[in-house]
DNA sequence: TGAAATGTTGGGGCG
DNA sequence: ACGCCCCAACATTTC
C-alpha cells in the first residue's frame, strides 16, 4: 500500500473532493496536508479577513478529518518546497490536489508538476472550484467572451457540471508522526487588537454551516430571490459567498441543489435562474481572470490606461470608516468592517462612490475589500471592481453612476439597514434618513443628530462630482 | 444591476 | 364656456 499527499487549497471540504475520493479509490493511505505561502502570492496573500476565516476552515477540516481517524498537517514556507520535502518525509508516490485559478498559481502547479514528475512521483490535478472549465469556452470567432450574457448563454449549453461525490466513506490515512504545526502556529488569527469578534458573532464557520446555510436559502429565499436580493435589510440572499471561496461548498453541490429544489418545487422558476446566473457572473470571473491575467492590477480595456484617478487618502479614509456623510455607503462599510461581508446591492453603492464621485482608482477599493471581506476572491473581486469602474468586460456604462440617496430611499426604504449600522441616525424618521444634510433643522434635533459631529456631511458635492466624473470618463471613452 | 434633463400630457384653478 | 397657465405625472432622451 502506496502513500499519497492530499493538498487542500481553496477546497477545504470532504463532501465532493474529486481529488481526496479518487486517492481513496486508488488505494492509497493519505496525508491530508495544507501549505499556508504567504510569499508565492506576492501582494495576494491573504488579507485579513480571510485570514480569520481559514483558520476557521482549517479547523473544521481538521475536526471532519479526525472523524475518519485523520488530521490535517499543516506546514508553512513555500508550496513547492513544502510540498516537495512532504513528499520526501513520508515517501509519497502521489500528490493529488484540486485546481486553483489564481495567475501566480499555473506557476506553482507547473513547477511542482515538473519537480515531483522526475523524481517519479505522480501528480495529479483536478478542476477546481467552478461549474464550467473557463478556459475552453470560447465564441463563434473563438475568442474568450467578453460580455456575460452570451458567455453564460453558452455555459447553459455545456454539460452540467458532475454529480456532487459523497465523502469517502473510509479513509487510510497514513500513521505515525507526520510533522505539523498547530493551528495557532499559523497566526492567522487577529492579536494586538483581536478585531474579529463581529465575524465571530455573525459566521458559523464550517462545512456543516455552509449546507445549512444553502438549505435554508433554499426553503425560505429562493423563490422571491429576484425582488429581495436588493434589500439590504432583508435576508434575500443566500451569504454563501465565503463558504464558496474556500471551497467548504462547492459551485457544484449548489448548482444541483438548486436544480434539485426547482423539480421538486417547480412552478415559478425564475428566483433560481436569476440565483444561478449569479453563480454565472463568479464563472464570468475566472473566464475573465484566465484570459487576463492581469485583471487584479491593470484595467481590462485599454483606453483606462491614462485615466485621470485622483487619489486622495483623506476621502478613501472616510470611505474605508464609513465616515462619507452618505449614510447607505457608511452603512455598507460599517457592516463590512464589523462581520466582514457586505450585502451585494451596496458594494455597488460603495463603490460607485468612490470610482466615480471620488475618483479614486478602483485598484484602492479593491485593495480594501480584499483585505476586510471574508470571501475576497481574486477573480470574483477584481472583476467585479472593474466592473463598477467601467474599465472591465461588459462593464457598467461610464454615465451610470449611482445617486447614494436614491438607491438608499428605493432598497432601503424604511431605512432600517441604515438604522442598524449607522446607530447615530437611529431616530431620524424614515422620510429624512438617507438625507440628513438636507433635514430640517428641528428634525434634527428631535433625532440627537449634530451634523458635522456625530454624524458627518457628505464628504463631497455630489452634483458637482457627478459632472466631473462624467466629463473624465467621457474623455476616456472618446480616446479609445 | 441609473439619474438627470427635457419633453409631453392632462386636470384643475382662474380670469 | 373658454383659453391660459401651472404643474404633477409620466415618457423620452441624454449623459
Amino acid at each position: 500500500m502506496n502513500n499519497a499527499i492530499v493538498w487542500f487549497r481553496q477546497d477545504l471540504r470532504l463532501n465532493d473532493h474529486r481529488a481526496l475520493n479518487r486517492a481513496v479509490e486508488e488505494g492509497y493511505r493519505i496525508v491530508a496536508c495544507y501549505v499556508l505561502d504567504d510569499k508565492s502570492p506576492g501582494e495576494w496573500a491573504l488579507g485579513g479577513a480571510s485570514r480569520w476565516w481559514l483558520h476557521h476552515a482549517l479547523a473544521d477540516l481538521d475536526k471532519n478529518l479526525q472523524k475518519h481517524g485523520g488530521q490535517l498537517i499543516l506546514r508553512r514556507g513555500d508550496f513547492v518546497e513544502e510540498l516537495e520535502g512532504l513528499v520526501h518525509e513520508v515517501e509519497a508516490k502521489a500528490l493529488f490536489f484540486s485546481r486553483n485559478y489564481e495567475p501566480y498559481m499555473h506557476d506553482v502547479e507547473q513547477r511542482l508538476h515538473d519537480r515531483l514528475e522526475d523524481d517519479g512521483i505522480e501528480v495529479k490535478r483536478f478542476a477546481g472550484n467552478i461549474l464550467f472549465d473557463p478556459a475552453t469556452l470560447r465564441n463563434k470567432t473563438n475568442q474568450p467572451y467578453k460580455v456575460f450574457t452570451p458567455f453564460w448563454k453558452s455555459c447553459l449549453q455545456q454539460p452540467p457540471p458532475p454529480p456532487p461525490l459523497k465523502a469517502p466513506r473510509q479513509v487510510d490515512f497514513v500513521g505515525g508522526d507526520v510533522a505539523s504545526l498547530a493551528l495557532p502556529d499559523l497566526k492567522l488569527l487577529p492579536e494586538n487588537p483581536d478585531w474579529s469578534g463581529g465575524l465571530q458573532d455573525n459566521w458559523s464557520v464550517t462545512e456543516d454551516a455552509a449546507h445549512a446555510s444553502l438549505q435554508e436559502f433554499l426553503d425560505d429565499a429562493v423563490a422571491a430571490y429576484r425582488k429581495e436580493r436588493d434589500i439590504p435589510g432583508n435576508k434575500g440572499t443566500s451569504r454563501l459567498s465565503p463558504y464558496l471561496h474556500f471551497g467548504q461548498i462547492s459551485a457544484a453541490q449548489v448548482w444541483h441543489a438548486t436544480q434539485q429544489h426547482l423539480t421538486v418545487h417547480g412552478k415559478d422558476t425564475r428566483g433560481a435562474e436569476t440565483f444561478l446566473s449569479e453563480l454565472g457572473w463568479r464563472e464570468f470571473s475566472y473566464h475573465l481572470l484566465q484570459h487576463f491575467p492581469k485583471l487584479q492590477e491593470q484595467p481590462f480595456r485599454a483606453n483606462f490606461a491614462n485615466f485621470p484617478w485622483r487619489k486622495n487618502s483623506r476621502n478613501l479614509r472616510a470611505w474605508q470608516r464609513g465616515q462619507t456623510g452618505f449614510p447607505v455607503v457608511d452603512a455598507g462599510m460599517r457592516e463590512l468592517w464589523h462581520t466582514g461581508w457586505m450585502h451585494n446591492r451596496v458594494r455597488m453603492i460603495v463603490a460607485s462612490l468612490l470610482v466615480k464621485e471620488l475618483l479614486i482608482p478602483w485598484q484602492q477599493g479593491e485593495a480594501w475589500f480584499w483585505d476586510t471581506l471574508v470571501d475576497a476572491d481574486l477573480a470574483s473581486n477584481s472583476a467585479s471592481w472593474q466592473w463598477v469602474a467601467g474599465c472591465g468586460a461588459d462593464a457598467a456604462p461610464y454615465f451610470r453612476i449611482f445617486n447614494p440617496i436614491l438607491q438608499g430611499e428605493k432598497f432601503d426604504a424604511q431605512g432600517d439597514y441604515v438604522r442598524r449600522w449607522v446607530p447615530e441616525l437611529k431616530k431620524m424618521p424614515k422620510k429624512w434618513i438617507h438625507r440628513p444634510a438636507d433635514a430640517p433643522a428641528d428634525v434634527l434635533a428631535d433625532a440627537d443628530v449634530k451634523l458635522g459631529k456625530s454624524y458627518p456631511r457628505p464628504i463631497i458635492d455630489r452634483k458637482v462630482a457627478r459632472q466631473r466624473a462624467l466629463d473624465a470618463f467621457q474623455k476616456t471613452r472618446n480616446s479609445s
